[in-house]
DNA sequence: CCGTCGATGCGAACACTGTACGAATGGCGG
DNA sequence: CCGCCATTCGTACAGTGTTCGCATCGACGG
């Protein structure tokens, strides 16, 4: 029992505590995981490689996050923090809604691995930052004088999430690649064709879309026009 | 070398082709793996576990199938299957949608691993059901004389995709606690009305849900009031 | 009837994963 | 200075998807 199995315990081995390097902390663990999700996707993340990042061991990051679900659940909830609050004041619902809508898509592609945990989770955890965005949200519509604030929520949210999954899944598929959206659609081109030569309203739309060069901009249009749909829609339900 | 590792092999070990078993085969894997996605949800399916319910090695299902990623994308598109084709000759697009609508989120919810696939991998993959089922809704909305069928398209389909995976993810959440999904909004309901105390407009929404006795009407007439809501805006894009 | 060949099945192995457990450590209150 | 408690982390376990190479089998040509 004498011989230790660790080196010899010195001064020079002792950590000292780096002051850049804040200590593990849910909220640094929390950051880092944003970080390694937005740079790698969702299947890079795993328990060791983050806390390697974190200069830790793999198991301590359980002291701070019960399970590998709950830190996702966090993660989740940080990044729509980062939205900002829709204006619930605002004189004009219409702009103020299509702004939010706009900010949650925006969002969702800046963390294309979003739309994945949604489809896991759904919107069944309530972190509080998403729950602070509703109550705005419902304080909006109840100021436009919707009847039924939260059926509008939910459509509007309903669209804007599965826009948002469908075009964040995608930019996932182009990314992972590794070439330009451009290149890859004109990679996938004639397969696309082929397949869809038996279906006319499919190849037309396809040939359609591809005589416009910058494909971003489809997707914006794309967003666009079915956001106006839905506020349309909504539209019809204020009284008068 | 002379001793096998294997019992000596005799005539009785000898596996006899069983007519009731038949061989593996890439239908087979994929219709035995959409079984337990259904039965035990999406985390449940293993390469190792399928094959031993086809009383197959595990890597026997690699002759038939290159990936488990591939075999996900399968069983999409074979659940995709059992949708009805819209109706496109119908005179009445709004039925015709609202069906196809519909159909699509029964579908959704009898395969809750859906959304889960769906979020990760989008509709990038186009397996032949789904394409075929675009093709008709693409027809069904030419035929009503939409000048951007595509986008009509894009809209509802975000829509549905949005609200049945939300929904689906709440059912899987739900399913997971062994409870009745009332026994469970119960169980869930003083949690969520302390977390919102400060939210008006979402307490207020809680409440009013809560009167409600029947959960699933209560989703269905979410989903009811969206689809109107897409529907009534898409008509306006309608010509004249 | 035998020999060969391609397709199929599968056992073992590899590199990982999330996480439970218990031992070590360090700083702090008494 | 002692004892305690929160934190860290090495080890271990039960899985995972997938690769490799070998065994086996049915069909077919000679």
């Amino acid at each position: 029992m004498a011989a230790r199995t660790n080196p010899i315990p010195s001064v020079w081995a002792r950590r000292q505590p780096e002051p850049d390097q804040p200590a593990l902390s849910r909220a640094a663990i929390v950051r880092e995981a944003i970080a390694m999700l937005d740079a790698d996707g969702i299947d890079a993340l795993s328990m060791r490689k983050l806390a390697a990042r974190l200069n830790a061991g793999a198991t301590s990051l359980y002291r701070h996050v019960a399970t590998k679900d709950e830190l996702m659940e966090l993660a989740v909830d940080e990044v729509f923090g980062e939205m900002a609050l829709p204006a619930a004041g605002s004189p004009d619902w219409r702009a103020a809604a299509a702004e939010a809508a706009e900010d949650f898509r925006a969002t969702a592609l800046r963390h294309p691995w979003l739309s994945s945990v949604l489809g896991q989770a759904g919107l069944a955890y309530l972190g509080p930052n998403l729950l602070a965005f509703s109550e705005r949200l419902g304080a909006l519509f109840t100021a436009a004088g919707f009847p039924e604030p939260a059926r509008a929520i939910e459509t509007l949210l309903a669209f804007v999430i599965g826009m948002s999954t469908t075009e964040a899944a995608w930019l996932t598929t182009v990314a992972r690649s590794g070439e330009t959206e451009a290149e890859f659609i004109a990679r996938l081109m004639p397969a696309a064709l082929e397949a869809t030569a038996d279906y006319a309203h499919l190849s037309g739309a396809y040939t359609a879309a591809a005589a416009i060069p910058d494909p971003v901009e489809i997707r914006n249009s794309k967003f666009c026009y079915g956001l106006e749909v839905v506020l349309d829609g909504l539209a019809l339900r204020l009284p008068r």
